[in-house]
DNA sequence: ACAATTTGACCTAG
DNA sequence: CTAGGTCAAATTGT
C-alpha cells in the first residue's frame, strides 16, 4: 500500500501519453509528406523538434507521476454530451470524440500572396452549425468533413476571427483526418502546432498566447516566419461589413493552408490551450501585429481572387 | 434535383 | 442559468 491511489491518475497518464504519442506521429507524418516536397528547412525542423517534443513530454510523464493538476484536456465534451468519459478499457487508441487531438492555427492575411495552392488542400468541409461567441464579435463556424458520412471521417474545425484584426483567423481543429481525402494528403494536421495536454487552467491564457505569438516561438531561431498567408482584402476598407460574408468564404479557404505546401501562408504558430469556457475574456484576443507580415513573391496575383461578389470560380 | 449552406431550436456541461 | 456545441429543417446556389 504504498503508491496505488492514483489509479485515476494513471488513466490520465495514460491518455495523455496516448494523445501525445498520436501527435508525435502525425508530426511525423507531415514531415514525412514534407521531405519529399519543397518545404522549408525550417518548417521541417520545426516538426522535428515538435516531435521531439512530444516525445519528451511523453517520456516526461511516465517518469513522472504526481501531478494533480492535470485536468481533463476536454473538459467542455461539446460533441457528445450523453456518453461519459469512462476510460475503462485500455484498448488501442478508441475512436473517442474526447481523445480527438486539438492544434489551433492561426492564420494571418495579408495583401501580397495568393492562397491559389495552398488552398487547395483537398479537404472538404461541411458547414453544421454557426454560433455567437460571447465576448466575440463575430460568430464561430463550425465544420465538418464532408465525408463524415461517407467514410466516417470525424475530423472538424472551428473557425473563429479575432476581434479586432479582422485578418487573424483561429482555426481550431479536431480529431483527424480519416478519409480518403486525408490519406491523399498524408498529414491531417496543416502546419500547425499540435496541442500537447498542457491546456489546463492557464490563468493568462491571453496573455501566453500573445507572448507565444511575438517572442515565444523560438522555434526556429532562424525562420523569421516567412509564412504569411496574404488576402485580397485587407483592401477594403469597409471589412466589418462584408466581413461576415467573407468570412465565411475565407475560412473555406484557409482551412486549406498548409497541408501540402504551406511554402506561403500566413500561419502563425501558436500553443493553443483550450479556451475552455472562459470566452468572456478570453475573446479579447489582441493578436496584434505579429512580426509575420512578410511580402513574398507574388506566385499568382490577389487580383483574379475577388472575394467581393465574385470568388474565384466558387460564386458564379 | 442535388448538395451545401443557413438559421433556429435543442442539449449538455459548468 | 448561461454559454458553447450539435442537430435538423429550411433555404439557396449550381
Amino acid at each position: 500500500m504504498e503508491k496505488k491511489s492514483n489509479s485515476g491518475e494513471w488513466e490520465k497518464m495514460k491518455k495523455e501519453i496516448n494523445e501525445l504519442m498520436t501527435e508525435g506521429r502525425d508530426y511525423a507524418q507531415q514531415l514525412k509528406s514534407q521531405l519529399g516536397s519543397s518545404s522549408s528547412q525550417e518548417s521541417r525542423e520545426h516538426l522535428a523538434k515538435k516531435i521531439l517534443e512530444s516525445y519528451h513530454k511523453s517520456l516526461t510523464i511516465m517518469n513522472y507521476s504526481g501531478e494533480p493538476e492535470q485536468v481533463s484536456p476536454y473538459s467542455h465534451g461539446g460533441g457528445s454530451p450523453k456518453s461519459d468519459d469512462s476510460d475503462q478499457e485500455p484498448r488501442i487508441i478508441k475512436s473517442s470524440k474526447k481523445s480527438m487531438p486539438r492544434w489551433t492555427q492561426k492564420v494571418s492575411i495579408t495583401s501580397g500572396v495568393a492562397i491559389d495552392r495552398t488552398l487547395d488542400d483537398g479537404f472538404s468541409w461541411r458547414k453544421y452549425g454557426q454560433k455567437d461567441i460571447l465576448g466575440a464579435k463575430f460568430p464561430r463556424g463550425y465544420y465538418r468533413c464532408t465525408y463524415r458520412k461517407s467514410q466516417g471521417c470525424e475530423a472538424t474545425k472551428q473557425v473563429q476571427r479575432s476581434n479586432e484584426n479582422l485578418m487573424l483567423f483561429e482555426i481550431i481543429y479536431r480529431g483527424v483526418h480519416s478519409c480518403s481525402q486525408a490519406a491523399n494528403v498524408g498529414s491531417t494536421i496543416p502546419v500547425q502546432i499540435l496541442e500537447p495536454n498542457q491546456s489546463q487552467e492557464n490563468e493568462n491564457l491571453e496573455t501566453v498566447k500573445e507572448s507565444l505569438d511575438i517572442g515565444h516561438h523560438n522555434y526556429n531561431h532562424e525562420a523569421h516566419v516567412h509564412e504569411t498567408a496574404s488576402y485580397p482584402l485587407p483592401s477594403t476598407p469597409n471589412l466589418e461589413s462584408n466581413d461576415a460574408y467573407m468570412l465565411q468564404m475565407r475560412d473555406q479557404n484557409i482551412e486549406y493552408f498548409g497541408s501540402t505546401s504551406y511554402s506561403d501562408l500566413g500561419t502563425n504558430v501558436n500553443y493553443d490551450f483550450m479556451a475552455s469556457r472562459d470566452v468572456g475574456s478570453a475573446s479579447h484576443s489582441t493578436s496584434n501585429s505579429p512580426s509575420t507580415v512578410r511580402l513574398e513573391p507574388p506566385y499568382q496575383s490577389f487580383d483574379p481572387n475577388h472575394p467581393f461578389g465574385g470568388f474565384g470560380g466558387f460564386y458564379s
